[in-house]
DNA sequence: CGTATAATTGATAGAAATCAAGTATCGTGG
DNA sequence: CCACGATACTTGATTTCTATCAATTATACG
């Protein structure tokens, strides 16, 4: 295990900050429910790149909280390509679209180095009792992820491949600004280029095409696994997508 | 409005059994669960083919849940073109993944006459504190609605026309066998080719080749707004998926 | 019975996959 | 410190799939 993807660099939330970076987005958290989060949590394991987080026979189900480093949800098809369709980052809870079904769809892989923390799944049907205002916020966490997932759908569907990767870096750079106390334009960002391929439902060889092109026209540059935008209007024209805006619910239960 | 979607064939559940279907298929509803869910309904509306059920200016959001016909999602991408991101039955409930954003993505459509009630975002969030369990079990119902998401988007990324067309059957198959005693093999489907190709990500004169070949094939018939699939073996094959099995959790609140 | 919507068919063009081969980069161990 | 193997990246040629265009035929509905 390298030392990426535990590096910190200035300007960086601490862990424990991202983890509730992703439920405070929607409302603040009181002490009580910051308690109830904490209590959640199992003992910490790191993997490396590569691996898998869940193991085949995680018989009662488990879900696995991102403290570190970059993870993805990746389906093999009947025909044996491999779509990722969703990444996760710091601060997200991996595992639950599993929990409505027998068998799991998908296989939960590290795209970098990563440390995360398991939780059994009677800890989260326990929050519905005990903390419902908690509990309310992963439910829009996840209704946030389904409207992701629906631009997705809508993008692959609709979209060429150039599009549908501009789309892509615009949502990670949001989404990483998140973590964030500023809103970097550099940022680390270990996807290879067959994982970008793989997100958007492109090959290798023509994301590489893409790649070379965004980077001719000035539009962005990766670089050791740290990607920077270079002409962020541009980029958005491109991608087609207007700029993700969470909603503050006043609505939220007391 | 004509009769479509209203009528209710033998062997259908009758409204109010299709609704309470889709929750108590992770786990029975309690007589009090039963109450609070009626207490959340509104006012009752029927809208023609076509028409939005999400009015531009709803901007106390709310929810809609669809008690007869069916109902899409559809995203219309900066290009001008529409993608249909998910279908929706009858015990849906719509507008769950707007809550966490501040702009809807997506527009509601009706693709048949239906029926359906409006529902304030404020009583979901009383489900939370006085029906816990209730809460869980819509919570579990998302988490299966992004599972197929999930499913979609490798299916869109990495597969041919052809097996997402035949992976469109079976889960509609499988969708509308749950609002029935029996598991019929001809239902009530009323996409049209247009439709069908908005969901999978096809442009209409594709589509109505891809159905000639099956149709040719003996894999199914469309007729009259209903779907017939003759061969589901072939089917099930073509698609490269799964049968669907929802979990029966343990694990659920008392 | 006419008009609009939906379905159908063939021809052409474009996007992206696959194939094939070569180059760079990086971590590892000698 | 360098050589080595593995992984990642790069490029051009060819093939496959699917969109678009253009027209025609059915079907539904007022």
């Amino acid at each position: 295990m390298t030392k990426e993807g535990t590096k910190a660099p200035s300007g960086e939330l601490d862990p424990r900050e991202q983890v509730v970076s992703r439920l405070t987005g929607f409302g603040d958290l009181l002490d009580d429910d910051i308690h109830q989060l904490a209590a959640m949590g199992g003992p910490v394991r790191q993997l490396a790149r590569g691996e898998e987080i869940r193991a085949e026979d995680d018989a009662p189900a488990r879900l696995h909280l991102l403290i570190q480093g970059w993870a993805a949800s990746a389906i093999t098809l009947a025909n044996g390509s491999r779509q990722l369709t969703a990444v996760s980052l710091p601060g997200d809870v991996l595992g639950l679209p599993t929990l409505a079904i027998e068998q799991p769809i998908d296989t939960l892989v590290a795209l970098s180095d990563v440390v995360l923390c398991d939780i059994p799944v009677d800890k989260l049907a326990e929050l519905f009792c005990v903390a419902p205002r908690l509990a309310f916020l992963m439910f829009l966490v996840s209704q946030e992820e389904r409207s992701l997932a629906m631009e997705r759908i809508a993008l692959m569907g609709k979209a060429p491949a150039r599009t549908r990767l501009a789309a892509l870096f615009v949502r990670l750079h949001e989404r990483n600004s998140q973590l964030s106390v500023e809103e970097p334009l550099s940022f680390f960002m270990p996807l290879t280029q067959k994982d970008m391929g793989d997100l958007i439902g492109a090959s290798a060889v023509h994301l590489n095409k893409l790649v070379r092109d965004f980077r001719k026209e000035g539009l962005i540059e990766i670089e050791k696994r740290f990607l920077t935008i270079h002409d962020h209007p541009v980029l958005l024209e491109t991608a087609g997508v207007v700029k993700w805006r969470r909603s503050q619910p006043a609505w939220i239960p007391s």
